[in-house]
RNA sequence: GCCCACAUAGCUCAGUUGGCAGAGUACUUCCAUGGUAAGGAAGAGGUCGCAAGUUCGAUUCUUGCUGUGGGCACCA
């Protein structure tokens, strides 16, 4: 006779043992449609699971972020059910949900196809349609690993070994169909609805380890309403308009080619945005006490065995052989090269902090599957430096360095940033005292900084703690960009020493930063969140002066010589074509500001101003013009 | 690296069961000389990613290679 209570107070009593299906239907009966499971004392439960005692209870609708995780869930068993009706003799192994969606792991050897996935997809309706009712039993192990091997669903048998004894196994039924599954599920099939779309299949590892066998993975996505899938579905088609690579060609910035997978050839305009942010990051960094170094991109092999790069990334590093039997590694890295400056000649406490920048370009042998436009190449540019300290400065140049990136980061657009902090991993060098003061010292730069950040225990490098700065773009798109490692291992590995104020001689404390990680691949984030308008200042061509008729290109060009002269990247365009084209031509280009002049302009001189996106215009004195574009083209320096 | 798909004009793409390669756009020239997101006409433009094979004949079929895309694995 439990009494239910619900989260408003509200108590029922009931006199028999309840399930969450007869709570909702006493409710009303659009909750009864609506609801896709309940929670029990904080516990999910299938609808038609036995309430014994007072319980606290809630109901999960598919309007609720855990209800819409059951839908999908339910949609990839049927993904699961569609398939094997279809494809008799595949295997099945995983189906969770992800973000946006589902996916089902199968193993099959002839490998689905695009129509395939059509029919499949038809088939998971036609099992809407047949409204399959689920039902869970609870089996023996034994029993369980017997029935599934009998029916040659081997993986599922590895799955079921690997659950611990102590916790049940519970076996889904819908129709005939079955599944070993935590739960919970809908009621039946029928109530998963119709919005879901299969949107592409790949492979993936058996275990997510590349020794084991590849299955095929189906994706899905699944929502409450037609309305909400298409919402998705235009999402990602926005997304694909943002694409970098497709901008990037558009807008004449970069472009790849065979000869060297992972390099960009970067044209004029993407090498002007390039070393505008090097030209800003250089002010930024001397404000901040840095000092700019470079350092050779050969090095010689024994410099990587000493530290320690040649044994663990030797296999993705690109080498060069002399004529005379030497290797040379093209550096993935610019610490040991800042290193062997820190070590020319002697250092006292007093020069610490000491903080070297490098605008350094290495070199990795990327696996071939990696690369992707500039977010993943093989060849890049860091924004490096290295801070060698003491163990008690630490916790001051951490923080120091996580107000440049936050600086940073701001005035180039990106206001949501959060951190990931990791700690000590069990494989690790160093003294457990250090690592404790490292530690600490970044988790006290982390506060300091009140951002948001989460903890991934154990997954700090080798030798130091770090944090990732993560940063969320205009469509909600995390990236991972800045990094800040405490490093406790290398200085003592490459014969880094100061000599302290007693004296002795001590190892310096290294700190490797990098604010925007790869500048290849932060300009890529950059024209995904600005979808290729980049802000004035660092537009590689700002403005294009249009002349009405041909009978306007002297002062066109009069007006192009004096905005070149004031530094602002300026182009004119005297091409025989009318000013609607020139104008639709040049702001599907991206052009921020497009200058327009004819007989009005010419003989008030004076130019109209249009500004990309806007359909205004004005017309201003042309001196006023320029100095007001040129006072927009500064760095946003606070 | 692994699985699947793709590779045709500068760009975006079509090419129907193997028979001399197509469109739009950009480009060049000509006409029009224009007032705020595509004026008009003509011309030029291709060893159909590379290499083998099958065939009288391959852009088309087969195999290998390279690159790209979507994932997986990797990411100092």
């Amino acid at each position: 006779m439990p009494d239910i209570t619900f989260p408003d107070g509200k108590i029922i009593k009931f006199k028999n043992n309840v399930s969450g299906l007869m709570i909702v239907e006493t409710i009303g009966k659009s909750l009864a449609k609506e609801a896709c499971v309940i929670s029990v004392n904080g516990k999910l439960k299938d609808l038609n699971y036995e309430i014994k005692e007072n319980s606290s209870v809630r109901i999960i609708t598919s309007k609720d972020k855990e209800g819409l995780e059951i839908l999908r869930h339910d949609a990839a068993h049927v993904l699961a059910m569609a398939v094997q009706e279809l494809f008799p003799g595949t295997q099945v192994t995983i189906g969770p949900i992800i973000e946006d969606g589902f996916y089902y792991d199968f193993s099959r050897k002839e490998p689905f196809t695009k129509d395939d996935l059509e029919k499949i997809e038809n088939r998971m309706k036609e099992i809407v349609d047949r409204d399959e009712i689920t039902k869970r039993e609870v089996w023996k192990k034994s029993d369980a690993i017997n029935h599934f091997k009998k029916i040659g669903e081997h993986y599922k048998v590895q799955i079921i070994e690997t659950i611990s004894n102590d916790e049940e196994i519970s076996i889904y039924h819908h129709g005939k169909w079955q599944d070993l599954c935590r739960g919970p599920h809908l009621l039946s099939t029928g109530r998963i609805g119709k919005a879901f779309k299969l949107t592409k299949v790949s492979g993936a590892y058996w275990r997510g380890d590349s020794k084991n066998e590849m299955f095929q993975r189906i994706y899905g996505t699944c929502w409450n309403n037609e309305k909400d899938l298409n919402n998705y579905l235009t999402r990602i088609k926005e997304a694909e308009k943002r694409d970098h690579r497709k901008l990037g060609k558009e807008m004449d910035l970069f472009h790849f080619r065979e000869e060297s997978p992972g390099s960009v050839f970067w044209h004029s305009k993407g090498w002007t945005l390039f070393l505008k942010l090097i030209d800003y990051m250089r002010i930024k960094q001397k404000n901040a006490g840095y000092q700019e170094i470079n350092t050779p991109e050969l090095l010689d092999k024994s410099i990587w065995e000493k530290s320690g790069h040649w044994e663990k990334f030797g296999e993705l590093m690109f080498t060069s052989t002399t004529p005379d039997e030497k290797i040379f590694a093209i550096k993935p890295m610019n610490c040991p090269g800042c290193v062997q400056i820190f070590n020319r000649g002697l250092k006292s406490y007093r020069d610490l902090p000491l903080k070297m920048s490098e605008f350094g370009k290495v070199h990795r042998y990327e696996p071939s599957g990696a690369l992707h436009g500039l977010l993943r190449v093989r060849a890049f540019t860091q924004d490096d430096a290295h801070i060698f300290c003491t163990e008690e400065q630490i916790t001051q140049e951490c923080l120091s360095v996580t107000n440049l990136i936050l600086e940073i980061y701001k005035d180039l657009g990106f206001t949501n940033i959060i951190l990931k902090y990791s700690d000590r991993p069990e494989v690790r060098v160093g003294d457990d005292k250090v690592w404790d003061k490292s530690e600490a010292a970044l988790l006290e730069a982390i506060k300091a900084s009140k951002l948001e950040y989460s903890v991934n225990k154990g997954e700090g490098a080798f030798y130091g703690p770090k944090i990732e700065y993560i940063l969320r773009d205009a469509i909600g798109r995390d990236w991972q960009c800045g990094t800040l490692q405490v490093d406790l291992n290398l200085p003592g590995r490459l014969g880094a020493t100061f000599i302290d104020k007693d004296g002795s001689k001590k190892i310096p404390v290294m700190l490797h930063r990098a604010l925007f990680g790869s500048l290849e691949r932060f300009i890529g984030i950059l024209i995904e969140h600005y979808a290729g308008k980049l802000p004035l200042w660092l537009s590689p061509v700002q403005t294009i002066v249009l002349p009405i008729s041909q009978d306007f290109d002297d002062y066109a060009k009069k007006v192009f010589e004096q905005l070149r002269k004031a530094g602002i990247n300026c182009e004119v365009d005297l091409k025989n074509h009318k000013i609607n084209y020139k104008i639709r031509e040049h702001f599907l280009a991206k052009i921020p500001l497009l200058l327009i002049c004819g007989k009005k302009e010419l003989d008030t001189n004076t130019i109209t101003i249009r500004r990309l996106g806007s359909e205004k215009q004005e017309t201003i004195n042309l001196d006023k013009a320029i100095r007001d574009i040129s006072s927009q083209n500064k760095f946003p320096l606070n």
